[in-house]
DNA sequence: TAGATTGTTAATCGATTAACAATC
DNA sequence: TAGATTGTTAATCGATTAACAATC
């Protein structure tokens, strides 16, 4: 089983990978990838052979080839379609950001109360009514939802996407989410980011 | 010394606290505040005790004491404040998000490159040019920066905004910046949050 | 008192780091 | 070959969890 802490740090990786094939670039080193991730080299060796593929000594590792093998252990090779539910300043934002990102991952619905974005499309991306929600959740076959509700909807929206079949959700509402086993939730808590980094700010001044 | 989990924890308890301290709770046990929070019993325990306050076997802990202990600790006396760099989509989202929210942690100014925001004010958040960076920040007294510039120019935006004096850095731009010994940075890289949603969310079809 | 919770220490768990033979 | 890196195991580290006497 692999940790949630090497998954992160794969999708780091290949985005590395990718901006350093644009350079030409043809081999790594643990140690110089382990720089840019900003780990160590022995964790970049460990988290390359979870994804199956070797180095040689002399070389490091091959770039196409470790970027074809991560994207093969993280994609799904069919795709994955993700969802967001509102699209306020933060979900449009949001919108804009992770599309065309990666051709496996895809925001292909996005749902809103708001009759004036209803029917509108947002960032290349179709807005529904709540009403519709589980209807083209299944028809799309969504296996990812984001949240980007107010707090004070986000249980009720989680509920309803789980229901729907949706597997993971991303979590903005500065809440707790209870979701039936199997639901992976990845909590993105902005405002405690933020206060973490002001404490820290402050202590290092000591 | 504290962890930036216990820290992070800290924050989440303080918001619990006063949302439950709106419906007139006034005490609650640690079992309680693990269940609202997602954490154990002990683990509250543990974090209360480090902000210096104590509970009742009876009783457990009284509301207001304990979200007045966490503030002190969490916070600083003479507040603190924020600047964001980049008032794109996200920006505007953050500023947005981040202001009104703590009377102790203000964003005080934002900066961009494009000639249509300098000198507005955006999200109640006065727009400088990014000549105007350093003497703003020295002036305002910044000590917290969030960086939402596209991933080419962050490093340059964080070495500018530790140069004028910033401790702590929110980065959103998805890749690893380099800064001063002392300076505190905090990466919230999103797209790394929904690849790693989406393999889970995956998985555990299996 | 009886019973549940607190404060705190010891045991567990998992991730990171160090180390090193095998390899090119 | 000599030298640096890989693959992989053992040691370390730190956070979480379990446990329990003290408390109200």
């Amino acid at each position: 089983m692999i940790s949630g802490m090497t998954i992160g740090r794969l999708s780091l990786y290949r985005r590395i990978l990718t901006s350093l094939a644009k350079e030409n670039a043809s081999n790594i080193y643990s140690h110089q990838l382990a720089k840019l991730a900003g780990g160590t080299a022995a964790q970049v060796r460990r988290d390359v052979m979870s994804v199956g593929c070797a180095g040689s000594p002399t070389h490091g590792y091959n770039i196409t080839d470790l970027t074809a093998s991560i994207s093969d252990f993280l994609d799904a090779p069919e795709g994955q379609r993700v969802a967001l539910v509102g699209v306020g300043n933060l979900g449009r934002a949001l919108l804009t950001y992770f599309n065309r990102r990666r051709p496996k991952l895809n925001v292909v619905a996005c749902f809103d109360t708001a009759e004036s974005k209803i029917g509108q499309v947002l960032a290349s991306c179709p807005c529904y009514s709540m009403e519709e929600l589980t209807g083209v959740i299944q028809r799309e076959r969504v296996s990812v939802g984001v949240v980007t509700v107010p707090a004070d909807d986000a249980q009720n929206v989680a509920s309803r996407l789980c229901e729907a079949g949706v597997m993971g959700l991303l979590n903005f509402a500065p809440v707790r989410l209870n979701v039936p086993p199997g639901v992976h939730v990845e909590n993105l808590d902005m405002s405690m980011s933020l206060e973490k980094v002001a404490y820290f700010a402050r202590k290092d001044k000591d």
